[in-house]
DNA sequence: AATGAATGAGTGTTCATTCAT
DNA sequence: GATGAATGAACACTCATTCAT
C-alpha cells in the first residue's frame, strides 16, 4: 500500500511541469502532453501518477501554498525586529520587478482564473488566500503592536495589501510596458507604513 | 427589396453573450455554441458576424473599456469638487461589494488570464490598463492639486491605487468568505487619502 | 416565363468567375462567396440563376467546350493548305509555353479531377473530349489526305496527340520548373509528322 | 514492459487507404472519417499518426515515387537489350487498358490536381515528376545509343512521351468509352521509335 | 432581380483518459 | 512502474443552400 519510493518524487516533477506549462499556455491548453513532455516522461505515466488532470492543479495549489509558509518562516525567522518583517515579506514578493519567479506568479494568475470557473479549484484557493491574508494579517499586528497601536484595522489593512500584492501580480504576467518600475514595493509598503502609523493608540493592557 | 445590414446590433449581441458565458467558465470554456445559444441564435451566425473566435473577446475588450470611459466621463461631469471625484470614482468601482457588476469583474478576470497566454489579447488589454491608469492618475492629479501638493508622485500612486483595485476583483471573483467586507473601497480610500496628505507641498508656480 | 435579358449575361459573368477561382482554388474550394465576389455580385443572387454549385460547373465545361469549338472553326476557316491546319492546331493550344491561358488550363485540370469523381460531370466532360478527339482527327484525316496517305490509323493517332496536349496541360498547371520549354508543341507536331509520313499510301478510290 | 512501436505500419495502412479512397472521391471529400474507415481504425488515431491531413498526402505522393523507383530498377534489371528497357517501361505503364492499378492511376491524377492549387503539394510532385522525366530520358538515351544515334534531344523527346502518358492516365479515369482501345501504348511506342529512328547519327568519340 | 442574414450539417483537429504490453 | 498506442467526444470553423425583405 506504501507508495513505493520514487512515486513522491515523481508527482512532485509533474506538478513542477504544470507549473511551467500553464504559466505559458493557461490550464486549458495545458495537456497531459505538453505536461509529460515537459517533465521528460511519458504521458501515459501521467494517469498512473494522478487520477485526473485536475489533481494535478489542486497539487500545484498546495505546493504554491506550502511555497508560501516557508517563505514566511524564512522571514519571521531572520528579520529580527517586528518592524522589519513586514517590510522584508513585501520586497521578497514585489521587489525586483514584481516578481523574481514569473513563471510561478503568472501560473498563480491562470489558478484565480480557474478558481472563478470551478468550485473546486475556489475552495482550495481561498484556503490558500486565507492563509496569505493570515500571514500578513501577523506581520501588521507585530508592527503595530512594536508602535504601540490599536490592532484592530489589522485584518482590514492586511487585506487591503493583500488585494494591492495580487493585483500586482495579475498586472506583471498580462500587461506589457504599461506600469511604472517598482511601484508595487513602494505602494504597498508605504500604504501600510501611513496606515500604521495613522492609527489610533493601544488601549491599556487591564482592558 | 435589399435587406438591411443588422451585423453592428447583432456583434453587440454576440459581445454581450461572451461577457455572460466567459464569467461562468472562462474563454476556452466559452464554446461558440454556449455563446450562440446565450444570444439565442443559430451557432454558425456567429462566425458570419466575426471572423473568429478571438474576435469576439477583442470586441469585448472594446466594449469593456468603452464602459469604463463613459463611467469616468460620468464621474467627472457629475461631482463639483475634484477633491470628490476620486472618492466617487473609487466608490463606484469598488463600493457594495466589490462590484455591482459581477458578470463584467469576472469576465475581466478571465480576460486578463487570457493576456498572460495570448500576446494579440495583451497588447489590447495592455492597452485597456493603460487608459486606467491614465484616468486614475488624472483623478489624482486634481486631488493633489486642490491641496496644493506636487503632482511628480501622483503616477505611481495611481499604479498603486489600480493594483489594488485590479487584486480586488482578482479576490471577489475566486474567493469566498475570505476578505473582509467593504475591506476593498475603504483600503483604496485611505490609501489615496493618505498619500496625497502626505505629499509635498507644490512648487512655486516659478519654478 | 421568358428569362429577362440580364439573366443570361449574369450566367456568363458567374460562370466566368467560376474559372477564375477554380484555377486557383480548384472546385472545392470554389465557395458560392468566393464565386460570388470575383463576380461582384451578393452571394444570394448565385443561387437565383444557379439551381446549386454543381450546375456553375456544368454551365462552365459547356463554356470550354464552345470556346474549343469556335477555336477549331477559326482556324479552319484561316488556314488556307489543309496539311497546315493541324500544325496551327497544335501550335494554338501548346506554344508560347504551353497555354496562353493559363487560368482556362487550369480549371480544366481540376474539372478533369471532378470528372474522376462525379458521374454527372464524367459524362459532359467525355462529350468534351469526344468532341475534342473529332477536330483532332478531321485535322489529321485532311493531312493524310493531302499526302495521299490511308487515313485508317487517324483515329489512333489523335487519341495520342490529344493525349500529349492534356498530359502537357496538366505538367504545365501543376509542376514548376521541371519540363523543358517548348517541348509539348514540338513532340506533339513532330509525332504527327512522322506518323503521317510513316502511313502506308491511301488505298485505290475504287475500292 | 513498453509498448513496441507501430507507427511506420500504421502510417502506411493509413496512406495506402487515402489512395483508396482519395481515388474514388478526391482529396477534399477524402475525409478522416473515410480514410479511417477504410483502415480500420478510428478516427483520433489518424492524428496520432500522421500531424495533418496534408502530411498523409505527402506521404502518399512519397509512397507512388518510391512505387515508381522500384518499377524502373526491376525493368532495368529484368530487359537485357536496352533497347527492349523502353517498350517494357511504356508496357509497363500504359499496356493493358491504360493502367492495371486504376486506383493508383486515378489518386495520381487526383493529386496532380491537389499540386494546381497548393505550394507544397506543387513542390513534391514536381520532383517525381522531374524523377520520372529523369527515368524516360535515361531509357530513350540508352535506345538512342544502342542505334548510334546523337542523344541531344533524348530529354525533350522523354518530356513528350512523359506528357502522353500522364495525359492518358487522366483520360483513362476522367472519361468512359470515348479513347480507342490500347491507343496509348501504341502511341507512346511509335512516337519514341520513330523519333529515335529519325535521330541524326551520333557524332564521332573525338567530338 | 437583388440583398445579405440565417441555418445546420459536416470537417479537420485536439485531447483527457484508458489500456495492452 | 512505464510505455505509447488507441478511443471517442468535443471543438472552432466552413459552406451550400434558403429565405425574409
Amino acid at each position: 500500500m506504501a507508495r513505493s519510493p520514487n512515486t513522491e518524487a515523481r508527482r512532485a516533477e509533474i506538478t513542477q511541469a504544470l507549473l511551467t506549462v500553464i504559466a505559458r499556455h493557461g490550464y486549458e491548453k495545458a495537456t497531459i502532453q505538453s505536461i509529460a513532455s515537459q517533465a521528460g516522461l511519458a504521458p501515459g505515466l501521467i494517469h498512473y501518477h494522478f487520477k485526473n488532470k485536475q489533481e494535478i492543479l489542486l497539487s500545484l495549489i498546495d505546493m504554491l501554498a506550502e511555497v508560501a509558509r516557508s517563505r514566511f518562516t524564512r522571514i519571521c525567522d531572520a528579520a529580527a525586529a517586528p518592524g522589519l518583517r513586514l517590510d522584508a515579506y513585501l520586497e521578497a514578493r514585489l521587489g525586483r520587478g514584481e516578481g523574481a519567479a514569473p513563471d510561478a506568479v503568472a501560473a498563480w494568475v491562470m489558478i484565480s482564473a480557474e478558481a472563478v470557473r470551478q468550485e473546486e479549484v475556489r475552495a482550495v484557493y481561498s484556503q490558500v488566500i486565507a492563509q496569505e491574508l493570515a500571514m500578513v494579517t501577523e506581520l501588521v499586528v507585530a508592527a503595530l503592536r512594536e508602535q504601540q497601536r490599536d490592532t484592530r484595522g489589522a485584518r482590514t489593512l492586511a487585506a487591503g495589501v493583500l488585494a494591492l500584492m495580487e493585483g500586482a501580480f495579475g498586472l506583471s504576467s498580462a500587461t506589457t510596458a504599461v506600469m511604472p518600475a517598482g511601484y508595487a514595493a513602494k505602494a504597498a509598503k508605504d500604504f501600510a507604513h501611513m496606515a500604521i502609523a495613522a492609527a489610533p493608540p493601544a488601549r491599556h493592557a487591564g482592558r
